[in-house]
DNA sequence: GTGAAAGCGCTAACAC
DNA sequence: GTGTTAGCGCTTTCAC
């Protein structure tokens, strides 16, 4: 491995013109910096970035803890954290907790503050209160896509409007004529996804249709999760001619599950979801949604977290989360006629 | 931040033996351990991962490179990889390339030898001889199912007998007597998937179906690819009565594709794909496929790199690859009588 | 502009 | 058993 010290003794100048060469240029005489340059090519020198971490105090990578990369949502989210945080020079670590808080403190106890210099915390099972605590004694902890959690000076937190989101999915729901309507709510880690839920029963009541008239289904946040607990509510309640799932993976099982008890969908049931995961347009008949701006959040929560590293005030607006936005394809349609 | 020092001297010792009682316990009389432990357990002390690193000459991080995370593999491979990695105390740093050689250089530049000790490269389009040039200069390479890559003193390489799984595939294509078959083979990033294809192409050859017979369509690697390449392909050859990919993904593709044809899957097409992803028994019909033993190779892979890197010297058989294996399900059926 | 020197937090001989 | 010492490779004042 070639040091600086190495290079700093090729080029005839010391380890701390090297230094400047790589990071203030502007400071250092034009021929000086040629001569480094050239050291540094011929003796294919490339930083360390352990030493460099340390002797900065501070390491250019963040972590990503989530629940389980197995999960669609958070490939899709990983590659754009992973791209925001490469655009700052950073790089990403990907701890996947398995849904057990164990592993969630095990990793956090361990990187946050040495190996990474902050972390972002998708859903999980370690408390809050846990969280600012570990916050608090090391780096910028980002919570990020948390049901129903408040952003705090201690926890700061990027999410979407689930509520919002809910809303969207009950309005178009109602517009195809639906009244009969049944609701599929998921519980993964972090607990269920009643925001979502309460949005959707909330738009649903403003436009008539009474919460009492919903019944709503607990599921497990998977595509069996959602057929199972589809196929059970759909079979006692025979009449329904809308499904609401708050996530994808639960619509397109409640979908499996509605072909396995000879409903044709959307001719004789419609189904919706929410997130907008890539698997909704491939899947067929193609999901309608309501699709989260990922991306967005992705590289806002990237953004949260590097401002919290740097100390950097944002600016304003600057963690402004785009709205859902719905997007109809082919699993709904008109209510049929009784 | 809590330091060594800090708790040495909480403690009334010197740094080294509080080193000493986190590394090496054994060595330290039982009193001082448990000064030590309650100093560190007081002043909630946590051990600095980056100046250990930079100390021991050595990070614990591995860095995984691969093309697209949104590629349903890889989150089923990552997330075995982070466990293996885990089980061995180290973390893993995700490197999306986004099939841009110029991102999988940059990363590879500045991650290996510094900020990982080791990497996993999946297939990349960073050419081999390269790929060895840096692990020469860096830390271990090593190279995880790429097809047709041999392992090599330079360059160990873990990856399926991609010509089993094919052979697999075609033999129960025969068995259920299939005679007039077509295959769609990806072009993913690191080249064409023609091991798998001739693997496939030879075993048909030893049941007396001529390769001359076969036709194959190139395909993008996705299920977009797969639907697009099926399309063309069933329309221009109707009489076909079965479909092998060379992937899941594609499998799922040529089945949308059929069913927009008006053929029934798998009555009057049987659709056989590759890789068993999770998506593979989710999907309708069921796919049948050849199952990879992604969880051995990652968790082989991570061997491979951890023994490159303390140089250990592997046991004999302990990289060694369990081989594929048939998944039938219901995307394939006895060929329809003519 | 460039160099000398101290130090980031930890490990690992080696001495006592 | 425990302490002393010298780094690991880099950044960063502060002199010159």
């Amino acid at each position: 491995m070639v040091t600086l010290a190495e290079v700093a003794q090729h080029a005839q100048v010391t380890a701390a013109t090297v230094s400047n060469v790589l990071r203030n240029p502007q400071k250092v005489k034009p021929a000086t910096v040629d001569k480094v340059m050239s050291a540094i090519r011929q003796l294919g020198y490339r930083p360390n970035l352990t030493a460099r971490a340390l002797a900065e105090g501070r390491t250019s990578t963040l972590a990503l803890m989530l629940s389980n990369i197995a999960n669609p949502f958070y490939p899709e989210f990983v590659r754009e954290a992973e791209c925001a945080a490469r655009r700052h020079g950073h790089f990403l670590l990907v701890c996947n907790t398995d849904d057990n808080p164990a592993i969630a403190r095990a990793y956090l106890d361990q990187i946050a503050g040495t190996l990474a210099a902050g972390v972002i915390v998708m859903n999980t099972d370690v408390s809050k209160t846990e969280l600012a605590e570990i916050a608090k004694r090391g780096s910028p902890l980002v919570l990020c896509m948390w049901e129903g959690a408040q952003s705090s000076q201690a926890l700061p937190c990027v999410t979407v409007d689930y509520g919002h989101a809910g809303a969207l999915a009950a309005g178009h729901l109602v517009q195809l004529g639906h009244r009969r309507i049944g609701a599929v709510m998921g519980q993964g880690s972090g607990g269920p996804q009643s925001v979502r839920l309460q949005g959707f029963l909330d738009e649903l009541a403003l436009q008539g249709i009474s919460g009492d008239s919903v019944t709503v289904a607990p599921a497990v946040d998977s595509i069996e999760g959602g057929y199972a607990a589809a196929r059970v509510l759909l079979s006692e309640h025979p009449q329904l001619t809308a499904l609401f799932a708050t996530n994808d993976l639960m619509a397109i099982g409640a979908i499996h599950a509605a072909e396995d008890l000879g409903m044709r969908v959307p001719l004789d049931l419609s189904v919706i979801g929410l997130t907008n995961i890539h698997l909704a347009h491939q899947f067929r008949p193609a999901l309608t949604t309501v699709s989260f701006p990922t991306a967005a959040i992705a590289s806002i929560a990237v953004a949260v977290a590097l401002d919290r590293i740097t100390g950097t005030k944002p600016k304003r607006g600057a963690y402004k989360v785009p709205l859902s936005e719905l997007v109809i394809r082919a699993s709904t349609g008109r209510a049929a006629r009784t």
